[in-house]
DNA sequence: CTTGTTTTGTATTGGTCGGTTCAAAACCTG
DNA sequence: CAGGTTTTGAACCGACCAATACAAAACAAG
């Protein structure tokens, strides 16, 4: 009945991503996306209505990805829990090893680039990031509380400080990064903590 | 032999740190410079050649002021290397604390704030931004090397790698407190921290 | 006072920002 | 092929950006 879209909208979403993950949001010009995603002006506008709408969506597609991946790592029942969240850490050292491939800048999460660069004075991001940390903070308790029951996490505090100060961990891993540590002494670092998490 | 000036320049530095504290350095103007510092923009261009070279003393001044009372504090010699790494986490969570009274959204850390912003893509914010780091790493080191002598620090990692750790514990703090986390919380992830400096 | 130098306020620069308008092009349906 | 609807590209919008030009004002030195 209409001419039909010549793009395809997650694609165009997965490079809106990208972009703002390089650059920020305010650094991040709609002719830098147009550029990046191949699109007209037009069509951003016409399918996303404004530079912060299609930033909230891009924002929301990272947050529900990377918490997914992460979750499937520490939700392998098979292994001790201690073990699972060695994993999880070992994927975000790896991660962010990866992500400086080329460029040779690394360029940290774009969650946490977004609680720095927004969450004081963007309503909208800071609702996006909090339902995210909600709901990382509830996996990383649950696999707290496993490992107090199978040994392998200590039990000397309670799990949901455990399960905080592994998201500080996160946090500062990926800083520590785009400060320019290497894979090397992110790993360190996450070994350091692990001795935090076990008996 | 001329018209002397009617601003305190140091005065007008500090008002700088803070309003690109609180936006960032894309995100504030000419115009808020102004606005803060009660400058016209003639004497901010005269004072300092841009926006960025004012930007880059800002953050100069404001990392050394931060490193000294950091370094101030790992200095006392009196007390346990531990106390003093205890000492300087209650600092960090206290001035979290504190830079959120009255707007309630806390500010984090110009360092980190600007790690993630800038240090990617601008070369002068990163080479400050490192060797701060390096001098603060250094002093984090020194820290554990006496608390490996007195017996208050864990022996079972190497300095360097505790040190980076708690770099990264640091930076994971002020993020979470960006991220909206409480005094209370910020003070268990501390002490988590802890557990993994401690023998 | 006058002279010489600096600071200061105002107006303005060219450029880019996010966003809109509008007509032409492209497609599906019948 | 024709009619109706959407997409698309390009020109365009006022607003704001960092930065500058310039002249009036304010002082110190002689």
């Amino acid at each position: 009945m209409a001419r039909p879209r010549m793009f395809d909208e997650e694609r165009a979403l997965d490079a809106a991503v990208r972009v703002f993950w390089e650059r920020g949001y305010e650094a991040t010009s709609t002719q830098d996306l147009c550029d990046a995603t191949g699109l007209g002006r037009s069509s951003i506008y016409n399918t996303f209505q404004s530079k912060h709408a299609l930033f909230e969506r891009a924002l929301a597609r990272y947050l529900d990805t990377m918490t997914v991946t992460q979750t499937a790592v520490l939700d392998d029942m098979e292994r001790p829990a201690a073990d699972r969240v060695r994993a999880l850490l070992a994927l975000v050292v790896e991660g962010e090893a990866e992500c400086r491939e080329g460029s040779g800048r690394a360029l940290g999460c774009l969650g946490v680039n977004t609680v720095v660069e927004l969450a004081g004075r963007d309503p909208a991001a800071a609702a996006l990031l909090e339902r995210d940390t909600v709901r990382r903070l509830a996996a990383y308790r649950a696999v707290m509380e496993a490992g107090r029951r199978d040994g392998s996490i200590t039990s000397s505090r309670d799990p949901e400080a455990l399960a905080r100060f592994l998201n500080a961990t996160v946090a500062g891993l990926r800083v520590s990064s785009q400060g320019g540590a290497g894979p090397a002494e992110l790993a360190a670092i996450a070994e350091t903590a692990m001795d935090a998490l076990t008996p």
